[in-house]
RNA sequence: GGAGAGGUGGGAGAGUGGCUUAAUCCACCAGUUUGCUAAACUGGCGUACUCGAUUAGGGUACCGGGGGUUCGAAUCCCCCCCUCUCCGCCA
């Protein structure tokens, strides 16, 4: 969420940017202020007369001690309609006070200032095409067909053992699934990245802290026995690492990795996106996070699309990059840009990576800070994020380009994680 | 699952109703001293909100969380959460 001050000072900016996003609400952001105002002044109020009841007490304590019975009780008397009022104010003050976040969760995160106008997918920005479309031979396969082919992924028996979205891989297909987890790890520890393997449930103080409670509740699994959630992305359980910390500012950037399943109930997903691969309940992502200074945050992002890029460009894969225009930028992103893989079976692009800047929106809300020399008080830092990479598509991508009648090639770059000699699957 | 112990600042740890403005030690920062380092000494050392002028300097809240008792709560009472130890079970 946004921080008071910075809606306060930064009125017209917001209210002009968020309309890229699509956002018209100039009353919120007005209410917002007026009772930030109104909370002030209770603040103010209940504060002298804390104070006034501080002081009242401790005389008090003077008389008691020095056998002043008479005066102390006279005293007492004084602290009685103090204290009514102290309860009242109190109790404004609370209400005030949660009136207000509840009206600050409302506002999305203000869009950078290059994020292009638009209303849908249809608007992004197409900023980067790469590889090359394979034309395939007559007779060439979707992978759900060359997954069964191959007996690489079973999706009926994931529904017997599971339900829907539960893809069994077996074989090659597991094999192939964790050479890519492998590879993709590899690449970003090279690239500096800490490894992490998270918990893959999550709390609900943590779920609140990436902003996934209250409001999208319905797209995790619930755990209720112990009111647990399945995470739905590596990023809650990464992220909250660093709930309620406060860096150096040398430590900055800090920057980690980490493979997990992640678990989505995709409530009102029907139709033929689901098939095969494209849409499923669980799957493996590796993800990337950077928690990285204000002033060098786009750097950053600039330097994860070039990692995210090149593992794409080294598994021969075709792309395309496109800035997320404001209508289609997420409610937390302030500049988002999406990868995309194009399946030449299916003839289609499949989003199989998000990297995006959130900037202080995250960690206003995980407390996330850090110390910069000479600073009075410690200052938010910026968050970003992003897959490298997100493997159903991938596979479905890899499956589907590098199909030829003898069987399907493995990308070079994973030989060495396929065991001796198996370069092919067939 | 059963029994017990506990949760206090960055860490250790004292504190059972008002000399607490949370002692003390360690760590950290600045300074003094000093061939250098170290030691010693002096001072500083949390977070949020708020008043003030983005100053100086104040105020308030925070001792796991939430209620309660009281003029006054880290301290007493109630509920909840969490951690540790032992036993049981277990890859």
């Amino acid at each position: 969420m946004l921080t008071i001050p910075y809606i306060r000072d930064n009125r017209e900016t917001i209210l002009k940017r968020l309309e890229i996003k699509n956002f018209r609400n100039p009353e919120l952001i007005d209410q917002i202020i007026a009772l930030d105002n109104e909370r002030r002044s209770l603040q103010v109020k209940t504060n002298e007369q804390q104070a006034e009841m501080n002081r009242l007490s401790k005389e008090i304590g003077m008389l008691f001690k020095s056998g002043e019975q008479e005066k102390a009780n006279q005293v007492k008397k004084q602290t009685t309609s103090i204290k009514q009022e102290l309860e009242t104010l109190e109790q404004n003050l609370q209400i005030s006070n949660s009136k207000v976040n509840e009206l600050l969760v409302q506002v999305p995160n203000v869009p950078h200032p290059s994020v292009p106008a638009g209303k849908s997918e249809a608007d992004n920005k197409e900023i980067r095409l790469g590889g090359d479309i394979p034309q395939l031979a007559a007779g060439s396969l979707p992978h759900w067909e060359l997954a069964k082919k191959y007996n690489l992924i079973d999706f009926e028996l994931g529904v017997k053992i599971t339900g829907a979205g539960f893809p069994v891989y077996r074989g090659q297909g597991a094999r192939l699934q964790r050479a890519l987890i492998a590879w993709f790890l590899d690449e970003n520890t090279r690239a500096g990245y800490e490894e992490i393997l998270p918990p893959l449930m999550v709390n609900e103080a943590s779920a609140f802290g990436t902003g996934n409670l209250p409001d999208k509740e319905g797209q995790m699994y619930h755990v209720t026995g112990d009111n647990l959630y399945m995470i739905p992305t590596a990023e809650i359980p990464v992220t909250n690492i660093y709930r309620d910390v406060i860096l150096n500012a040398e430590d900055l950037p800090v920057k980690n990795t980490a493979y997990t399943p992640c678990f989505r109930r995709e409530a009102g997903s029907y139709g033929k996106d689901v098939r095969g691969l494209n849409r499923v309940h669980q799957f493996d992502k590796v993800e990337i996070v950077q928690i990285e200074h204000p002033t060098r945050s786009y750097q950053a992002l600039e330097e994860m699309v070039s990692h995210v890029e090149q593992l794409i460009v080294k598994l021969g894969l075709p792309y395309r990059i496109v800035e997320l225009c404001g209508g289609d930028l997420s409610f937390t992103s302030a500049l988002t840009y999406d990868f995309e893989v194009y399946s030449a079976a299916q003839e289609k692009w499949l989003e199989v990576s998000s990297v995006s800047n959130f900037e202080s929106f995250q960690t206003n809300r995980l407390k996330l800070r850090f110390r910069e020399p000479g600073e009075k008080r410690p200052l938010l830092a910026h968050t970003l994020n992003g897959s490298s990479l997100a493997l159903p598509r991938i596979m479905a991508a890899l499956l589907e380009n590098f199909q030829t009648p003898e069987g399907i090639i493995i990308p070079e770059v994973l030989h060495p994680y396929m065991g001796p000699g198996n370069t092919m699957i067939s």
